[in-house]
DNA sequence: ATGCAATCGGTACTAAAGTATGAAGTCAAA
DNA sequence: TTTGACTTCATACTTTAGTACCGATTGCAT
């Protein structure tokens, strides 16, 4: 009973406890003298005894019982990278104001996808698509998604 | 009282439960008859009630609250060489095997030009950039410009 | 409530890109 | 010299990209 140890452990709350008890040997004196001479009610007395030990049982054993700690060794892939240090122009990207979806499209469109493409894999319709890449040549101020693309990588504003 | 909601959602320990129960007012009942013939025993009885049921509050608060685990994560780093395509630029580049001329359109195209522009920059006709794009694409693997410029990019053959 | 930006979608049109095929000159290598 | 790769250019065609306008809905802030 490894918890007993650390309850013996836990000093500081050695006063505690024992003031506890005093109280507790109070509270069942008045209840048993009050009993006895009702006499027909042990019962009562007996399930109120087995209620409070219990609850008293469960109260410290969440006290003493630790938690168990389990450690999880979580791999984090971390890519070199030579040349230069990859890292998003947050900046620029800012500047730029785009909306969520015009830079959802830009992401596939920097990746060579075409039109059609983005619009399966966005579930768009190529209108749509359409109407979100000339707002991004806007933005970017652009002519072309060639240039778009070249800017965007320049500016390493996609992942 | 978590704890609680938990104990009854273990629908397949109440039939423990119940059983134990069962056994323990057999005892109490037999206990409550030996020590009214004793009488003077109360307090003993009182005592064994208390402990007994103080377990098994311990008890029942160890079997319930064992969920209470604490994960750790730990993130261990791990270094890995990025795709080894990165023997970059004149290796990749002489694997295309491109010619000249077909370079030197690779060049302006990756910039952002249109194929007009190539033109005009390099005096020739759009129908010989036209020609170059196109075994370029061939000789790239690609099927349009903008992969074109995607995979210089990564591939960095490109000024 | 009203305005506004974002999102989605459409039609219609123009511009550019891309494909296919052929022709012709150059130039180095077999 | 012949072969083959490179370069140049052309025509004809299809496909994609891009522009311009429009309408509808949603959600958010004034």
């Amino acid at each position: 009973m490894p918890f007993l140890k650390d309850f013996f452990l836990r000093t500081r709350h050695i006063a505690f406890y024992g003031a506890l008890m005093a109280i507790l040997v109070f509270v069942l004196k008045w209840l048993q003298w009050k009993f006895l001479i009702v006499d027909n009610s042990l019962e009562i007395y007996i399930g109120l005894i087995a209620i409070f030990f219990t609850v008293l049982g469960v109260w410290a054993a969440m006290q003493l019982i630790k938690p168990k700690i389990q450690t999880v060794v979580v791999e984090k892939e971390i890519f070199i990278e030579p040349p230069t240090e990859f890292e998003i122009n947050e900046d620029e990207l800012r500047k730029l104001n785009l909306s969520n979806r015009e830079h959802e499209v830009l992401q596939l469109l920097t990746k060579g996808y075409s039109n059609t493409e983005i619009s399966e894999t966005l579930f768009l319709s190529l209108s749509t698509v359409k109407t979100h890449v000339s707002s991004l040549f806007v933005k970017m101020d652009v002519k072309s998604r060639a240039q778009a693309i070249e800017k965007a990588k320049r500016l390493k504003i996609t992942a």
